[in-house]
DNA sequence: CATGAAAGCGCC
DNA sequence: AAAGGGCGCTTTCATG
């Protein structure tokens, strides 16, 4: 059963709970999901065998509560509970750092299993306790801010705290046998930061953005118009007896009878007038007509397919020139005011710390790791008054790490005598002198350098980089003949991901692959087994990166001297982006700097550790 | 009309 | 034999 507390006078037995365990399990209920703008209804608190319902609307004294637990360290057990502790930290200025959650537990259990598998609290009550949970309470009370509260309420509400205690249990003894203590330690401690990171938001000018906006939608309405008027006067009109013909041959749909009629009557003078106004070149479909009536032998619209074909002022260069503002306009345009707070006028993306099969992060809401990377952008992104935003990225942290974990000589002393590991490569390819590199060459050493940490094939330098099959063949083999203890490793972790069917990181970070029993055939298998490969290498590698940054991050909120002048605002894979008091900033920069330089050294042995940085009035690299 | 897949492209 | 890793957002298009 539960116990509802409105007052101060009820709370002796929570008093006298707390005193008796360190375990909580922890939910709330609110209005909706914004801690900025939606009201925090209830939190409900499960301690041994009692559930308590605190009425958070009428309970004043919830910071005292949420003090004595943060500072009496109890683990505080959610499922999601990013949530909960954003809206706590609103209600009661204090963020809990003592934290289970259920929800990413499973998760970093089953990282890269089974393509949108999504563990709901549901889920979890049936897979570890056995039990069905009917119904979610979160949904009686979104918009519902003064619900009057019934029995039926408090059940749902006790509910979902009910079970956490019995989920972490069977979670941890998992956690344990797949040897991931670790790596969960880390994830649990990331946790509350990304809490505040999200909540406290990044400033936005939003003029800077709309003066872009305006600036491109110009740009898109010009491009759109040249590439349509390029396309009518390029291809013969007159072998069209009527706009139904021409419709056809476009593939522009012709949803109903009437207007198909309709068409049908159009004769050609007007074919021209009607297909400027219905031609839409956003539809690859109709692009894809377009280059074939134009002569270009594709069968796909994609950027790498045309690439090759652009010749200035061809109706090739006019489509990417109208997609580049297109995208522009649709994804950084007037949309994107839509993720403006309305209470703080900031930019609160979601960070999800496990987003990806290989432990990096993923955001949303917007996503804030793929903003365009022109300064224009950026700058729209600002410090607040008085403070100087930090920008910290490592260097060559993938490639680093790859030298470090395959043991490879050439890489390490590379990095160890500070040489240009483009260059250094291009000499293997191209049997040249490193001072004598050309720019080319230079460029084809780091692709060839990235691709490895993708699994690239000579398939892939073509699809990719143009490179013709036989130049790839002889680029891969004069690759690892330069690298030779680099392509045994490449050989041995691949042998090991396909019979363990998981991959680790350096720092035990698990990525997980399906077992298949069943193949059609020899040919579906090795193309699985490739792919496992492909992909269980890149995660000790893309995983191990994201894993030192994770650290880092812990590192500088735990340790921080400099309390509210320096703050982590946003995480883009392998770059922070903090804001720090002017007057201060430069020793906030040291900090930075230094505590990501530590957590990345360990991973790297002989190789340095390099991190570069800069200090502006916004995001910039 | 709603929904989901696919294509395309922004970032690291 | 297959043929570069990891995401999220926007648009079109097919389906029910």
């Amino acid at each position: 059963m539960y116990k509802v507390i409105e007052n101060i006078s009820q709370i002796g037995e929570l008093l006298k709970d707390l005193q008796s365990t360190n375990l909580i399990s922890l939910d709330v209920e609110t209005s909706g999901l914004d801690p900025h703008t939606d009201t925090l209804i209830l939190l409900q608190l499960k301690l041994l065998n009692n559930t308590y319902i605190i009425d958070a609307r009428k309970f004043k004294q919830l910071d005292y509560i949420i003090a004595l637990i943060k500072e009496t360290h109890k683990t505080v057990i959610g499922h999601n509970i990013k949530f909960d502790l954003k809206f706590l930290y609103h209600n009661t200025g204090e963020l809990l750092l003592d934290v289970y959650d259920t929800q990413l537990a499973e998760t970093l259990l089953h990282a890269g299993l089974s393509r949108g598998f999504y563990p709901s609290l549901s889920f979890l009550c049936k897979e570890y306790v056995g039990v069905n949970m009917d119904k979610d309470a979160r949904e009686i009370f979104i918009d519902n801010a003064d619900i009057i509260l019934t029995e039926k309420e408090l059940i749902y509400s006790a509910m979902d705290v009910n079970y956490l205690l019995k989920i972490m249990e069977s979670q941890m003894s998992k956690i344990r046998k797949e040897d991931l203590l670790e790596v969960f330690d880390l994830e649990m401690k990331l946790l509350p930061i990304l809490a505040q990171v999200e909540y406290e938001g990044i400033n936005f000018l939003e003029s800077v953005w709309m003066s872009l906006y305006g600036k491109n939608l110009d740009e898109l309405k010009n491009s759109e118009m040249n590439a349509i008027n390029y396309l009518l006067e390029n291809i013969d009109i007159s072998k069209y007896k009527n706009a139904y013909e021409f419709s056809k041959d476009l593939d522009i749909r012709v949803t109903t009878k009437k207007l198909q009629s309709e068409l049908e009557s159009l004769q050609t003078e007007y074919i021209l007038e009607w297909a400027k106004k219905n031609i839409n070149i956003k539809s690859n479909k109709q692009v894809l007509n377009h280059l074939k009536l134009l002569g270009f032998d594709v069968n796909s619209t994609g950027i790498l397919v045309l690439k090759p074909l652009r010749e200035k002022g061809n109706y090739i260069d006019k489509i990417l020139n109208f997609r580049e503002y297109e995208k522009k306009i649709s994804t950084y345009g007037e949309n994107f005011l839509s993720y403006i707070n309305k209470n703080t006028g900031k930019i609160h993306c979601e960070f999800n710390q496990i987003g990806t099969a290989t432990g990096r992060f993923s955001s949303d809401s917007p996503n804030m790791q793929n903003i365009p990377a022109d300064q224009e952008y950026r700058k729209a992104f600002i410090a607040s008054p008085g403070c100087k935003i930090i920008t910290a990225d490592y260097s060559q942290a993938e490639l680093r790490l790859m030298g470090a974990v395959s043991g490879e000589p050439e890489i390490i002393h590379a990095y160890v005598n500070d040489q240009d590991l483009h260059k250094k490569t291009a000499t293997f390819l191209f049997d040249v002198d490193i001072d004598n590199v050309t720019k080319e060459q230079r460029q084809k050493g780091k692709n060839l350098n990235f691709g490895i940490i993708y699994g690239i094939s000579k398939f892939g330098l073509l699809h990719t980089f143009g490179i013709p099959i036989e130049e790839g063949e002889v680029l891969l083999y004069k690759y690892f003949q330069g690298y030779k203890v680099l392509k045994e490793f490449i050989e041995y972790a691949g042998d090991m991901v396909w019979k363990n069917l998981y991959s680790i990181t350096p720092l035990g970070r698990k990525r997980f692959f399906e077992e298949i029993d069943l193949f059609e055939n020899n040919k579906e298998k090795f193309k699985y087994e490739s792919r496992v490969k492909r992909e269980g290498i890149n995660h000790i590698i893309q995983g191990g990166s994201a894993d030192i940054l994770k650290q880092a991050m812990i590192d500088i909120y735990y340790d921080n001297p400099f309390g509210e002048d320096l703050k982590i605002r946003l995480q883009v894979h392998d770059e922070l982006v903090l804001e720090a008091k002017e007057e201060i900033v430069e020793e906030c920069k040291d900090f930075v700097v230094k505590k990501m330089l530590e957590a990345e050294q360990p991973f790297l042995g002989e190789i340095p550790a390099k991190v570069d940085y800069s200090i502006e009035d916004y995001w910039i690299k």
